[in-house]
DNA sequence: AGAACGATCGACT
DNA sequence: GTCGATCGTTCTA
């Protein structure tokens, strides 16, 4: 299975963010291959970013995946309740991460319906906001912090170019557009919170 | 040991 | 648009 190297997430992450848009995101669960179509990031870099939680390079109990080479999920735990599915980035030692906010289903749709909503019935509204944050990409696919520190190279969580890699056809696109903007649910981050790390995808019109 | 705080979501006006 | 839920992580002492 062709799937992104330890070398493409070893360089500058808001570069990294941007071309993980489009991207294809497997999940395997078993025998099952989940997958969707990146459609929404975020950069996060501990150097310079006080909204990074390795602002200042803070070394804790929970920030230690970051820590670790390029390529390896980092998985917390936020409000209690939801867990967020981030890439490690940049040479190793540099703590940094692109944050998996959204994406569009690919394959295996109905296993993610059923672990987001369980039996409840879909309706528009659960149709349209499916997929759209990050703690329902990580309900979607069953990651928890019993998944943090994955290695993005093996075969339970990675990236690939296309459907194909992963022996599926392809579906059509919808035309879509790249927008850039500020980051979500930073406003405490002080100047950081104006950075223009946001990236995501639209349809056109 | 205790307090404060979230890289969110869904229900509701 | 607003608001409350909910609990692990972090910091202070």
């Amino acid at each position: 299975m062709a799937r992104l190297s330890r070398e493409f997430y070893n360089q500058n992450t808001v570069e990294a963010a941007q071309q993980l848009l489009g991207k294809v995101l497997v999940r395997r669960i078993g025998e099952e291959l989940l997958a969707g179509r990146i459609t929404e990031t975020e950069a996060y870099i501990g150097r310079c970013d006080k909204a990074c939680h390795a602002y200042n390079n803070r070394r804790t109990a929970r920030t230690e995946t970051l820590y670790k080479p390029p390529g390896h999920a980092y998985i917390y735990l936020i409000y209690g309740i939801y867990n967020c599915l981030n890439f490690v980035t940049e040479p190793e030692g540099e703590p940094a991460a692109v944050l998996i906010r959204g994406i569009r289903p690919l394959a295996g749709e109905e296993t993610m319906y059923r672990l987001r909503y369980g039996d409840k019935p879909a309706t528009e509204y659960r149709k349209k906001n499916f997929l759209n944050g990050p703690g329902k990409v990580c309900r979607a696919l069953s990651l928890t912090k019993a998944e943090n520190g994955l290695d993005l190279t093996g075969g339970t969580l990675f990236v690939c170019d296309s459907l194909e890699d992963i022996g599926i056809t392809m579906p059509a696109m919808p035309k879509e557009v790249r927008k850039t903007g500020p980051r979500i649910g930073v406003d405490y981050a002080e100047e950081a919170k104006d950075f223009p790390w946001r990236f995501w995808l639209e349809k056109e019109g």
